[in-house]
DNA sequence: ATAAACTTTCATAATATTTTGAAAGTTCAA
DNA sequence: TTGAACTTTCAAAATATTATGAAAGTTTAT
């Protein structure tokens, strides 16, 4: 695709803070990559355009594919498949907010629950009981606010919630 | 400290949760063991619990610390440093929510600021242009957002904002 | 059925991150 | 000052993650 400096710290810039927030490098860049591309790309397109092999590029699409932000697009009359990205920005937010929660606030809070029963059987430790059930209550609460927030419309963000934060 | 079961499990999930956000686990560990200990930690404390050596304790204290969720205390005629977590989970997930913003999102809207005065200049791609502002737009959104939350009253979480989104 | 076009897998290689521990640095009581 | 008690540093080792690419698998047109 030719990318221009821009795109090109674009890309990078992408990647660097994937990779703060627990997503592999390569993955945030074709996400990037998908982003700013007007058509879909195939594997051969990213692996060009990236620089890295074909193993990655297909291990990585479908690790966004699980994540619900990419897709795939069948051409009419082309063997290849293509590759788009989600462009709604707020889609986008709200799937990965969504699958965070599924894959990563669902487990602790069930590990929490655990934890509590065993302490009770076990008379274990008032201190960690307490902290434990500090935890779970506010665990419980923000799994009661993703639920909302991923329930709600695309537009929450900029519309009703917004508002009630910026307003008092 | 003589950790049980409960609270090996415990430690062992906050380790696991935390490389997931791109933390590392000994990191998220030394805070898990300091949230359930009702009393402050030495360094040494820390080592023999976690079975970790001196360096990586020093190490991953002072981070914590940077991070403002762990702090240092002095104990009277004691030469040792101690160390304590920030035991108001609501604090502690404000504090963190703070430290992301201003090290991570505040570096990547100066980036997208940037990218769209080049694109300007070059008079680059008018996709990419198109895309670029999209998230800005969103991202500068978020900040508004994370800025309210943060300056707000430390029951923002469970309180009004809960309330808000639960009726409607 | 075949073979070309494409996708997936996975053992190995490359890279990046984390940990160690001994040495250097600091602080403080005497 | 000195030296004991403590903290910090950092090069090297250990570990974990990510990437490669050739081989295996799959699909489709003929």
């Amino acid at each position: 695709m030719e990318l221009n400096e821009a795109q090109q710290k674009f890309i990078s810039a992408w990647g660097a803070i994937g990779t703060q927030w627990g997503i592999n490098r390569t993955m945030a860049q074709i996400h990037a990559l998908l982003l700013i591309s007007e058509k879909s790309l195939s594997a051969e397109d990213i692996m060009s355009d990236l620089n890295i092999s074909r193993g990655n590029v297909n291990m990585n699409v479908r690790e966004l594919m699980s994540w619900g932000i990419v897709h795939k697009v069948l051409k009419f009359g082309e063997r290849k498949e293509f590759f788009t990205a989600e462009k709604d920005i707020y889609k986008t937010a709200i799937q990965i907010l969504k699958e965070r929660r599924k894959r990563e606030l669902i487990p602790v809070l069930n590990l929490l629950n655990e934890l509590e029963s065993e302490n009770i059987d076990k008379g274990g430790g008032e201190y960690f009981k307490k902290v434990v059930g500090e935890i779970h209550q506010f665990g419980d609460s923000a799994n009661k606010m993703l639920d909302k927030m991923v329930k709600a419309d695309e537009h929450w963000f900029t519309g009703s919630l917004m508002k009630f934060l910026v307003k008092k």
